[in-house]
DNA sequence: CGGTTAACTAACATGTTAGTTAGTATGTAC
DNA sequence: GTACATACTAACTAACATGTTAGTTAACCG
């Protein structure tokens, strides 16, 4: 048997506790907050359980600024964007493409908040965070009822719901959907999720869009 | 203070395993298999905990029959409907709405198939509940292509995929989307409901359709 | 080097959860 | 009414989860 020298890991407290932080995120957003195990998480960060309370308070206090740093991740993402910009199918599209680009970073967010109101009515989670996505939306689609490009039966509310549902659930459901591209062990690889959002965009655009040229 | 005489509630075996049944598929849906806690399920069904191990083995148990009782009753909704009838526009709204009317019943389908996913790897569930639902969308967009009526750019995979995250994403956020409509604490009723399906059903035929007459 | 601080670990204490068991109450058949 | 079967309960056990603590090791600085 080959002789293995036991080396002890480098100490990195930044590091550690990042690592911390990522396998909580993918451990809460597999399971909620309840039901994530903290000794998964060490197992993914590659340290004790003992650890996660030395850095972080309690299971909750982690959830916590777990949510907190994906929420402001998720806040930089459309900062400053113009719903008044070109026209409204143009705002659209840019909208729903920033969104969905950083969603493939930024993957756990949705399965969360899913969770976060499921499990806990949403105790822990600010409403701006799903505000500041709805919003623009009924904004541009209202817009666009308005300048007659977009077709006027249209509830921007429930449409801009429905529009998020097709921006999402490829996302959301991952797992569900690996063995309908062949078993593929991530359809968020970039060619394929390049794919996904083409076709949600050009779904989108065509199903809010007037036929008629205005 | 009153005298309160403590009636017994009347014994019903079928009854209590139905009440049991039921909690577990709540519960299953708010927290998956490994999160759920029996202890909810009991208070749920108004009985002790040790009645869900008197009718059901263990949770694994109960978790697999409620998964069973749920695909049994999704496979009924569709049941030989013909994907040719009609023309293509008429097939999809039907099968849409056949879908989404049952999904209002069979409201917790969606989530414990997501967290099956999620959290089981798909260990207990049958590959043919989720193809039941896509493969007639995809052979509707298929034919629709064929016929000049839906738009040849569709990539009639990853479009039943967005197809169906604009039909349950409404469901599956119910919670998260309550405050949107002014804190209504039910979004699954009918009026409200009525309302997303039309919006989600005028949204996809309008997205896949050929706006050139054919 | 030697001493101090901070990162880390192993073992423990405490609380929670699934599952069991021994016994009680209720409806039913004679 | 009494005997019996079955629906049900309370009180338990064993396994597991979170959180704590006392001690160990590595890095850094004089």
């Amino acid at each position: 048997m080959a002789k293995t020298k036991i080396v002890s890991k480098q100490r990195d407290a930044e590091l550690t506790k990042k690592l911390i932080l990522d396998a909580a995120e993918c451990e809460f957003a597999r399971r909620g907050l309840l039901g994530a195990r903290t000794e998964d998480m060490a197992i993914a960060a590659d340290c004790t359980r003992a650890m996660i309370h030395y850095y972080f308070d309690s299971k909750e206090t982690l959830y916590q600024l777990v949510l907190e740093r994906m929420f402001s991740e998720q806040a930089k993402v459309a900062q400053g964007f113009d719903i008044n910009q070109a026209t409204p199918p143009e705002a659209l599209e840019r909208f729903l493409r920033i969104i969905m680009t950083d969603l493939r970073e930024n993957r756990n967010l949705p399965l969360i908040m899913l969770f976060e109101g499921i499990q806990n009515e949403g105790k822990y989670y600010k409403q701006i965070v799903i505000s500041a996505i709805y919003e623009p939306i009924q904004a541009i689609l209202e817009r666009g009822k308005k300048e007659g490009v977009f077709r006027s039966e249209i509830n921007s509310l429930h449409t801009s719901i429905n529009i998020m549902g097709a921006c999402l659930f490829y996302t959301m459901s991952r797992n569900n959907l690996a063995h309908m591209f062949d078993g593929t062990p991530d359809i968020l690889n970039k060619d394929l999720y390049d794919v996904h959002v083409d076709q949600a965009i050009q779904l989108i655009l065509a199903g809010v869009s007037n036929s008629l040229p205005s």
